[in-house]
DNA sequence: ATGAAAGCGCTAACAT
DNA sequence: ATGTTAGCGCTTTCAT
């Protein structure tokens, strides 16, 4: 039913070959059989069976991309730098959200491979066996592990400097003179591990005491960040060493930190000076604006996809390297104290 | 250098049509034979070229999706109902995002509908032009439009019922006594529009007189949605009609606007009732837990899905529905007046 | 139970 | 400037 070349050059009494070139833009055709193919092809809506394609030249012109959802802000942020860089090299990108199954993550690799892809990028979820393990070695696609690190020593990965995030935020509240610091710390994942690590080094860097009880491990699934952000301020409220600066895993957790503090009748900052993390435009803006820690989704993107068409350039060259994007600190209300 | 079906053949001295029984479950085969394929193919890490099968039997087990962007909580899940239809029936979803470029919208299509997708969903921008006319009518791969109503009369679709969010959030300021209800309106779009229309299709209903000065437009780009229901909540309260209930075009909006409200010491719901709209787990359980109109999004998918397989099982006859799923209130504490 | 032949729609390489 | 041949890796059909 679809048109196909052969279609093309019965109705013009050419070849298919002729009418191939002129599809792809060859010159060693005439001018005015140019024309009249390419009329034809508009008239009879032709569109190139890029399966058949792919399958002659092997290549497909696509990167694809396994997430663990769509529908989170750095993920978007992502795509956005990848495709800036991918598209003007005539590339395409398509996602396929493995919606937090493992089984099918695993399942969206293979079939991303099977359909001949150029490369590959995943990001990978927390459960996640790292990509070469399931892949056997012989691995001729590029591919790039993105965000998390679950990357194995062989494998590429471009993704945020985690323990630098958790650095740059403790360091900010220790130059706004903050002496206390809590932490509202995330999930026990690597991002979140190396986030705490970063905190830690911040504050042996400064010589100060690390105080276990201001780390305050505001899990459970069963309320949203908001609310553990909530609740675990008030446990740092109630603690014997009272925090005057606390850093939050999520820009709102710190907003729920924040209005803890409020009830309780807290200047911010004056008396306790705040910074979230990742920069939501969403939240950053709420009630007292908020500092963030900014992770440059777009710039991970960018790298992501300039080392995926590097790669698709020269086969077989493993390059085998490991980008950490520096994150930014957006310097808001909550933690402008004086000088 | 992938492993073909050829060379699992050659080590086992069989035809390459042995091979290909075996790997796809025909039962022709001596049990012998088909443990010997099995285990050669996993020794060699056999995968097989989906191209090569697609441009055989026409069918490639993928569903298209283009969206504006990935990172809207709506749209993550959709696709969740999606995958949750399509996955058991053996497909997968594929996502492209357009990064809003009405072009990069059209040329995704394209490539989609080049690929051999089975299906195509798309979630268009507003900016969009009906999906059929830019086509060509001889459409023979399934489309589907979600979301937004952009779509022709012969167009399939599936998406919310928006002027039912608006009519059901008026509706329940209505009942919980609210006499004045302020909405602040969201853009000028088809969605916007007709959740417009439902609210003042609530009025009429209820025999209430419509203020005009009760609509606020909290429009531009230059500020988040936030602080547009903070500024738009003020111009309410400063107007002649003092509002008694206000409904949000948006969750956060909303939550801007009961800040506003309590910056002014009205108390919620007692002075003002406040309705938001989307259910976002991130934003309905601060500080004053929002009553919000739920958008099923799972929903949607789940039957945008199944219209696909229904579409693709049965060629050439075009259905031509539109399906329009009802929001549903999830209600707390800033509509809970005493009834 | 196994295999040979043909062809899906396209393009690379090579005539004419 | 135009056309012929061959083949990408797979599956459908029809022998054996």
């Amino acid at each position: 039913m679809p048109v196909r070349l052969k279609d093309i050059a019965r109705d013009l009494n050419l070849s298919k070959m002729t009418i191939s070139k002129v599809l792809r833009g060859q010159t060693d055709v005439s001018a005015d059989t140019k024309a009249r193919v390419l009329q034809r092809a508009k008239e009879l809506n032709y569109r190139p069976n890029t399966t058949a394609r792919t399958l002659r030249t092997g290549q497909t012109f696509m990167i694809g991309m396994v997430v663990p959802a769509i529908g989170e802000t750095f993920l978007a942020e992502i795509t956005e730098g990848i495709d800036q860089v991918i598209r003007s090299a005539g590339y395409g990108l398509m996602v396929c959200p493995s919606q937090q199954d493992p089984k099918n993550e695993e399942r969206l690799v293979e079939l991303m491979l099977s359909r001949q892809v150029d490369a590959i990028l995943v990001a990978p979820m927390d459960e996640s066996a790292p990509l070469f393990e399931r892949l056997g070695k012989n691995q001729t696609v590029p591919l790039i592990c993105l965000n998390r690190r679950l990357s194995g020593p062989s494998e590429n990965f471009v993704g945020i400097n985690e323990q630098e995030v958790g650095r740059v935020a403790c360091e900010h509240l220790l130059a706004m003179g903050s002496r206390r610091i809590g932490y509202l710390r995330g999930p026990h994942t690597p991002v979140g591990d190396n986030r705490y690590l970063g905190y830690r080094e911040a504050l042996t860097n400064a010589d100060h005491a690390f105080h276990p009880e201001l780390v305050i491990d505001a899990m459970g699934t069963d309320c949203s960040d908001y609310t553990r952000g909530f609740e675990g301020m008030l446990k740092l409220l109630m603690g014997r060493t009272r925090p005057d600066g606390v850093m939050a895993y999520s820009d709102i957790m710190a907003v729920g930190a924040i209005d803890a503090a409020l009830s309780r009748n807290i200047k911010i900052p004056e008396g306790i000076a705040f910074v979230g993390c990742g920069n939501d435009p969403m939240v950053c803006e709420m009630r007292v604006p908020l500092s963030s820690v900014v992770l440059p989704g777009q710039e991970v993107g960018q790298r992501a996809a300039r080392m995926a068409l590097r790669l698709i350039a020269n086969p077989g060259k493993a390059e085998n390297r490991k980008i950490f994007i520096s994150p930014k600190l957006v310097e808001r209300k909550s933690s402008m104290r004086c000088r």
